[in-house]
DNA sequence: ATGGTGGGCGCCCCA
């Protein structure tokens, strides 16, 4: 059996129920991995995931800001949701989903800090927060990697806030000092990915120079024509696995669904 | 060159 696993920043899941239903209805994905959720824990919609068949789901959210959840049609065993930068904010939560034959593949869904505007972590602390992020996931990486990466393979996947590559972006010289790719980001996020070896499956199976986004900004006036995007949302797999990915796929579409997010799911498929 | 839009919360934060 496939397992087939999304991510997505959805921009406040109260307000965004019915995409999610949209996205179960296009897509069916068996795992949901949301970011921004900007909802308590308590006033998590529960039900109206249930009701979409994702009867497992892990909630790790705060009021306003932040926040992140898994939504899985498989069982799932809650590992972890870690603090980083001893901020108290809810950005990182890792979860096992059940596999067929009692194998099992753990998921680390993280929403990695904006950065706010400055480029200059000297005058801008929620920059520097965003670098200082960067290394402890290097640290992290190294802390324990049985745990972060079991052998039995891990994905890491989330609205990492970071357009990589040059085809990433849809000008990379306009766009070399605006916080997302900004040389210091880029190689500190190259760094992370190298630590534990993880393969970009997504541009494996979408090599530049092909352009690729994730995300357009509200502020256009016709996203699609100006089709000005980022990719800041990515799924990452360890070694051992990454040859069980099979498909991929970009939800383009979703961009210009009704009161839609700024970000689009990030769909891949693993035979498992 | 600048300001554009959207969500949460409560008279302003963040993306």
């Amino acid at each position: 059996m496939p397992l087939t696993v999304a991510t997505w920043n959805i921009n406040s899941v109260r307000l965004r129920q019915d995409l999610v239903a949209e996205l179960a209805a296009k897509r069916n994905p068996d795992v949901i991995c949301l970011q921004e959720t900007k909802c308590p824990n308590s006033e998590f919609p529960r039900k109206s995931f249930e009701r979409l068949g994702y009867r497992h789901i892990a909630a790790h959210g705060q009021k306003g800001y932040h926040g992140v959840a898994v939504l899985s049609k498989r069982p799932i065993e809650t590992i972890v949701a870690r603090e980083f930068c001893e901020k108290g904010d809810c950005r990182h939560l890792a979860v096992d989903v059940e596999g067929d034959g009692g194998r099992s593949v753990r998921i680390h869904n993280f929403y990695v800090p904006a950065g706010g505007d400055e480029p200059d972590p000297a005058i801008n602390p929620k920059f520097a927060h965003k670098l200082d992020f960067l290394e402890e996931l290097i640290a992290w990486s190294a802390d324990d990697v049985s745990t972060v990466a079991p052998d039995s393979g891990a994905l890491l996947l989330g609205d990492l806030n970071i357009a990589p590559l040059e085809d990433d972006v849809w000008s990379h010289r306009q766009l070399l000092r605006v916080v997302s790719h900004t040389p210091v980001e880029t190689e500190g996020l190259e760094r992370v990915r190298k630590a534990l070896d993880w393969v970009d499956v997504v541009r494996r199976d979408v090599p530049p120079p092909e352009k690729l986004y994730t995300w357009w900004s509200y502020r256009a006036r016709d996203w699609e024509a100006a089709d000005k995007g980022r990719r800041l949302d990515h799924v990452w797999l360890t070694p051992g696995i990454a040859d069980a990915c099979t498909q991929v796929e970009v939800l383009r579409e979703a961009r210009g669904w009704e009161r839609p997010s700024d970000h689009v799911p990030v769909i891949v498929r693993l035979e498992m």
